[in-house]
DNA sequence: AATTAATCGAGACGGTACGTCCGGTCTTGCA
DNA sequence: TGCAAGACCGGACGTACCGTCTCGATTAATT
């Protein structure tokens, strides 16, 4: 018997979420439970059970909701007609994001529930990474009909180039995740794209 | 009360290491559990406690030892002269490990345990990651100062920026990882290195 | 936080305490596990924890219900108006019962627990010797009103030297517990009794 | 290998046996561990186990330590020709040594122990109470010569229905243990046996 | 007095059970 | 019928002891 979602209390939905939330900012992903969700939100198990199948779920309904995430095609981003600074500003919103606590500890515990479950994994691709993905790649494309990338630059690999860095500065902590630290890699790869058939 | 390190079993120690690295293999990380990693060594939970403060140390341990991670300064990377040859391989011989099994497994269950253990993540730093790249930093000074990287680059934010995207790709599998996706980002920033300052 | 009684399921506990007296003549007191009587059971080990306090708690339980012992007053003793036959009757019954091995399992359980727990000890006291003690107190007082037993005799300490005896010979298996035995002791106090004051 | 008992460490033997007391005293036999007992006693884990096969053995032997419990034939009772007076004597020493905190919480172990283990019983029996039940025995059997007991009473039976009620209400704790209990259970058998044959 | 061999204190080991916590399911009234 | 509440079975947690098994370091009897 599937629940019948016209039945739905929004309520408690909005206390889970935000039980979920407070929950994994204050014990961490790792300690936090079903039991404490549920009580924190003053709401059975099984409601929790009945509308997500796992603590995974929860975690990433609880993060879209949060950031209000956008569909894919949704994501809008400046186009001031100067790349460059059009990506810092891109940038620079997202150091943000990585340095808000909220935002942080539930992001980082999606990206720990991901590399246990593909299923999650791919979720998290399509409604989360895809959707920025693929609006910095549209304004990527933008550049190059301007002659701002040069046509040689594989265009895929470019975003992720931009991403990955800040990425992986901020998830093992090798250094504290700054603007300036966004600016460095995206200077160093502006260089690259603008030069690549000189 | 803290025990003995001349009394302890070698034998115990590798067969858990070795014993929790297929587990994590075999079942993923959500579900290895220290008493399964205790039955398939033969050995009593009580050895395991008496050595490791927890799952996560044991998993790190045994990938120590499974890849006999050098310390720092002991990395040695080819330096033929030709440094966009040089990093090639380097990165071939990651996206390998990346692409290897149990490798992966055992890395992505680091990488989970790393984002709610502080303690874990500076060991993580210190013990696997900066032995590399302080190693391949130690290359791009090399090359900076044989004029193949231009004297402007940032080569903190340089080596971050290599392994950054690769680490991204396989983390969160936004695509297969190849050895052609690393040559890309390579060639990518490397015409950004050599144009930095024209 | 303190379970609430009307939830509670009869189907487990009824489960419980078979097993657990199957389990303490099968394997023995010293043997008997909280794990294997939910084991045999088919019950979750937490629900033995949450309705009773300990293993001894179980075995005492399970003794009554084994015994279905009446509560204090309930005891209703034959009273022929030969007051040496109906104490035969009684004393031969509890001969009977030490000597059927559920039974007597259970009770050397639940006499080995009361040794080293005083509120045990006060409960067994409670609802298991005092309702057959004081029954045959009452028997007593009527053999004392009818002049089969002297009025000097003080009656506490006869109803203990009647079982004492039995219980001793039980207990410390000095040698084998008989009706003969029984018939013996009671011969021996008959006399006493009726020649207190002559 | 079975061990050789002239290099046996006579100071540790004793420590021991002390350690074991003390703590059967401290937390109860429940709660008694062969490793406190050893880290009480200064003591290697592996010495206890070489002497003693078990834990109840060891307060076996702690227990006749204590009270130089003498051999069968060797306990001496006293014979002023006074039966009464001379069984009042022995029961209030035995009502005395109950009522010792160090005797009763060993005894009670013993007690304990016995149930389980029919090898300990049997050990008990013949070196704890047969020699007192024997002694006693002799001394009911010169009564009988003497003509302070009649004839026909079956002595073994006597013997237990005296000691008998005392340990069955130090056991269950149905009253206090007093020598004015003990005088009243000997006030009453001693009639019964005067009357036997009237 | 030197040698030898067993016992000793210490404590790590493979295990078993402990009592607790939580996952995910099921049941019972209340709204 | 969905809900809060919470009991249920199951299973892993981390701890405590069991009884066995090394380790040197005494220690006592034998050379």
């Amino acid at each position: 018997m599937t629940p019948n979602p016209a039945r739905r209390s929004e309520r408690s939905r909005i206390a889970i979420l935000a039980a979920a939330l407070e929950l994994v900012r204050e014990v961490g992903y790792g300690k936090l439970t079903v039991e404490a969700i549920a009580a924190r939100a003053g709401v059975g198990k099984q409601t929790i059970y009945r509308w997500w199948p796992s603590k995974a779920a929860v975690i990433f309904d609880a993060f879209l909701q949060h950031n209000q995430t956008p569909a894919a095609g949704e994501v809008v981003l400046p186009d001031t007609g100067d790349f460059a600074a059009d990506m810092r500003l891109v940038l620079h919103a997202t150091v943000a994001e990585f340095n808000d606590p909220t935002f942080a500890s539930a992001y980082r515990a999606l990206n720990t529930d991901v590399q246990d479950d593909p299923e999650l994994a791919e979720q998290m691709l399509a409604r989360v990474l895809k959707p920025t993905l693929e609006a910095v790649g549209e304004r990527f494309r933008a550049a190059q009909r301007a002659g701002q990338i040069a046509g040689g630059v594989d265009l895929e690999v470019a975003v992720e180039a931009l991403f990955g860095p800040i990425y992986y500065r901020w998830l093992l902590r090798t250094a504290p995740l700054t603007t300036g630290y966004a600016d460095a890699v995206l200077e160093q790869l502006l260089r690259g794209w603008q030069a690549y058939r000189p």
